[in-house]
RNA sequence: GGAGAGGUGGCAGAGUGGUCGAAUGCGCCGGACUCGAAAUCCGGUAACAGGGUCUCCCUGUUCGAGGGUUCGAAUCCCUCCCUCUCCGCCA
């Protein structure tokens, strides 16, 4: 949510930083609204004040035992006026919440301006992509005889979900507590366990409710018919980790908050028919190692950068050839002010794709969720919040095949990864180490 | 699922229709005392929103959430959510 005083004070100058982004913000509505609002909300506080006024004076009155009807008929007088009045004043304030609530952040100045990927800017790039003097398979066609079934997914719960057994499911298991255990004693995030289902509330303070439910799965407690408030699973942890400090004034000490969990992801991929179809790129239900950070404004930027080096942390040890992305203002997501990305070499698609995302939401969600910490001065100041994928677990299993695999079709595990596969330097579908 | 208790400021905890945004204690901030510290004493200390003559003043809202009664609600009524205790069931 964007600050509502800098609508106020600067809209031209706010309509086109969100232009950049692809976004037409509606100033006439804004501007009509916020003057409809100025004038009932005065009005409303000023009949409100009387009456508190003279109701005060009728309690006076009472106790010296004094007749207090005159004063009972000019509080009588305000009535009407006073409820239509606070009635229409709610109205107008459900709107400019629901007006805000549908605005993206604002790009920062360092963005590149642009209209889609093909705008975003390469920043670096680490490790040279194989030559292979075979014909290259992708994990499909590798995973197949190590175990992973997209045709038994597809019984159980029909297209996008995967079904994983033997050695690639304990690849899977191995990377996701390697990439937790490099969070946690490496770069110091705290290991967190959380609900993968979630009230909308929660869903609002990150961003992916009122306007994404479409992305969503929605969940319903079993023996209720419709009653209740509906449930969501997480599209990712960040949004349960970031609630953490939803209506919380934290201690200026006990920032940086670092946060990291392994979940799985549900998402409904509404809008992405046709795209991915093959593998498990693009699932419904996907593992993700999580990093957040809720930090101190001056160092969100400074945090940023640290987080990304987190994530190429991972891919290096995995040794995996990437490159970072910044991402052009009409590329980013919802609640982004910055983003880079991580685009993990795939040898079959001879291409890079994205593994890693990572963004400073600047005080957007802070704002919706009414995250604070006390300052300095012992005023209480928006945080800043950030989050990262460190990494996408399914994709990572994908670059670890493709990368690796060798011309018999075993897939030679990283050095990184092999305390965590019992020692084994091979991935074969006998199981057995072949060197 | 059954029975009971309860949700109040950073925390603990009073308050059952009228100067209550809220006693008291703790914590925190400032001051006094001290060479300094501790102890003690004095004073201050909620959030959010709006307005202004904008380092300050004024107004409004907020006592789990929403609705209702009333001139007036933390306090009375209704609905919902959550927490705790006991019993039952259960991984």
């Amino acid at each position: 949510m964007l600050d509502i005083h800098l609508l106020r004070t600067d809209l031209s100058g706010v309509a086109a930083r969100l232009a950049s982004r692809g976004y037409t913000l509606d100033t006439d509505a804004f501007a009509a609204l916020e003057a409809e609002r100025k004038e009932v909300q005065t009005r409303t506080q000023e009949l409100q004040a009387k009456r508190n006024a003279i109701s005060k004076q009728i309690g006076l009155a009472r106790a010296k035992g004094e007749d207090a009807s005159a004063l009972m008929e000019q509080v009588a007088s305000l009535g009407d006026e006073l409820k239509a009045a606070e009635e229409k004043l709610a109205v107008i304030q459900a709107k400019m919440q629901d007006f805000l609530l549908n605005l993206p952040n604002l790009p920062h100045a360092s963005v590149p301006v642009g209209d889609s990927a093909a705008d975003n800017v390469e920043v670096r790039r680490w490790g040279t992509p194989r030559r292979f003097d075979f014909a290259v398979r992708d994990h499909v066609d590798i995973g197949a005889v190590l175990g992973l079934d997209f045709d038994t997914g597809a019984k159980l719960s029909g297209a996008r979900f995967t079904f994983m057994r033997g050695p690639v499911a304990r690849l899977h298991r191995a990377l996701a507590q390697f990439m937790l255990d490099v969070q946690t004693t490496e770069h110091g995030y705290t290991e967190c366990y959380t609900p993968y289902v979630v009230t909308a509330e929660t869903l609002r303070g990150t961003g992916q409710l009122p306007k994404f439910e479409a992305d969503l799965f929605a969940a319903k407690k079993g023996g209720q018919e419709g009653e209740g408030e509906a449930l969501y699973l997480i599209p990712t942890s960040e949004v349960t980790l970031t609630n953490v400090v939803r209506d919380e004034i934290v201690p200026l000490e006990a920032l940086p908050i670092k946060l990291t969990a392994h979940t799985p992801c549900f998402r409904s991929e509404a809008g992405s028919y046709g795209k991915d179809t093959r593998g498990m790129i693009r699932q419904h239900q996907f593992d993700k190692v999580e990093m957040v950070q809720i930090v101190h404004p001056d160092r969100s930027y400074e945090a940023l950068e640290e987080m990304v080096g987190h994530a190429e942390a991972l891919l290096r040890k995995l040794e995996l050839p990437y490159r970072v992305m910044l991402l052009c203002t009409g590329d980013m997501g919802f609640g982004a002010a910055k983003t880079y990305d991580l685009e993990v070499w795939l040898p079959a698609q001879g291409t890079y794709r994205e593994i890693s995302s990572v963004s400073n939401c600047e005080a957007f969600q802070a704002r919706r969720m009414q995250a604070r910490f006390r300052n300095a001065q012992g005023k209480t100041e928006l945080l800043h919040t950030l989050n990262g994928s460190g990494l996408a677990v399914g994709r990572t299993l994908v670059a670890v095949l493709e990368n690796h695999q060798r011309e018999d079709g075993s897939v030679i595990i990283p050095e990184a990864l092999r305390p965590y596969m019992g020692g084994e330097k091979v991935l074969a579908a006998d199981g057995k180490t072949s060197e």
